[in-house]
DNA sequence: GTCTTTCGATACATCGGTGTATCGGATACA
DNA sequence: TGTATCCGATACACCGATGTATCGAAAGAC
């Protein structure tokens, strides 16, 4: 009997050099940046030969891509995770110190994450793919926010609950530009943990954080 | 009686050949992104041969850096204008819908600058430089908002004037991240002015954009 | 264990970009 | 207009990266 018939027999090495590979990536993309890397430094820094990236991409912008998707949807499931973590009804600004703590966490993820970011500024297709991706995370966000209705009343400048969750975005985005170039994330928690609260709560709220 | 004995003849084809280099590149640049322009490419979209190009810079970075300053000092120089066009107390929504006019006025530019960012993050020079810029931005926001203190005031969780003129470029920083993606400039433009309004009027004040 | 299929290393041809050296025409200045 | 200087075009040598074709070795199926 046999599993599959059209697809190539799935050979454990092969997922594990693929690893490999996109580990190696992640390193050599963090520290030089997309547009300075060769697929032989990739190889070089995974410990394989070329004839290893080829057999298994066929470009640097598909591995660029596959990075990123990895990544991306391993931070999406944390963020998703700390966003669900307390009850129904809990206090926002718990919520907001664990999301914080999650998103700003890797400064070379961050560094990947923008190089990924002005290269989809320029290919429609994966801007596509990028906008559902920070569409997804917007929803969860409005979830949460949506639990803690009641409890905090958003300010009305932002309009509905998706505006607010929009704004929390947009704040994050905003936090990371500066980090990316003073790099204290220390800082930056606190800065975006600041802007959030200034942001979610209406300023005749007495409920702050901290 | 000379000018000056040490440096070059100062020729008036020099100029043009480098303004007209430093355009192209930005054509270039905002076209393709810094990490996949060649020297080449450059110097056939000026139409110019190599020679012009190493006569003029060292190298495609010392051009980056080059076209970056030209043009950041030209924005602020309008940004600077903008801010203080009205009296010493007018409103600040007028403020932030002349400035917002100007910061999302052409999507080449925050494409340019968004490739120099992550350029800029990886070199600490760079970076100090870029670091250096923004407080200069900064500080001109706060001496605007301080003009315009008493009229609306400013929500305590942001802090010192100081602290809400970060939040503005935050905002700016957030919403342009957006704007790489769904290239939707009349979207973002009213989105950063909601932003900017929920940032900087108390959530209790009744004066409001629009 | 063997046999078949797949994976990845090696070698090769090629191409595009880089930097330099040189030279003729353009430009400023008297 | 003459002339000294500067600027940019051309030609050349070089290098590093790319993609492909081939082959030995590893891994799964039985």
């Amino acid at each position: 009997m046999v599993t599959d018939q059209t697809a190539p027999r799935v050979t454990r090495r092969r997922v594990r050099t693929r690893a490999n590979l996109l580990d190696a990536a992640f390193a050599v993309f963090a520290a030089k940046g997309f547009g300075r890397v060769s697929i032989e430094e990739v190889c070089e820094a995974a410990g394989y030969s070329r004839g290893a990236f080829y057999s298994n991409f066929d470009s640097l912008d598909e591995l660029f891509f596959a990075l990123y998707r990895q990544r991306a949807d391993l931070i999406a499931e944390q963020v998703a995770g700390a966003l669900a973590l307390d009850g129904p009804d809990l206090d926002v600004p718990a919520a907001v110190d664990r999301v914080t703590e999650v998103l700003l966490l890797d400064l070379d993820w961050l560094l990947v994450k923008t190089d990924f970011l002005v290269h989809a500024a320029r290919d429609p297709d994966v801007a596509q793919s990028l906008l559902e991706h920070r569409a997804r995370l917007r929803d969860a966000i409005a979830d949460r926010l949506l639990r803690a209705r009641g409890l905090t009343e958003l300010p009305a400048v932002l309009g509905d609950i998706d505006g607010a969750a929009h704004a929390v975005v947009a704040a994050y985005d905003g936090v990371t530009t500066q980090l990316l170039l003073d790099k204290d994330v220390e800082g930056a928690r606190i800065w975006l943990k600041q802007l959030l609260t200034a942001l979610l709560t209406d300023g005749s709220d007495p409920q702050r954080a901290h």
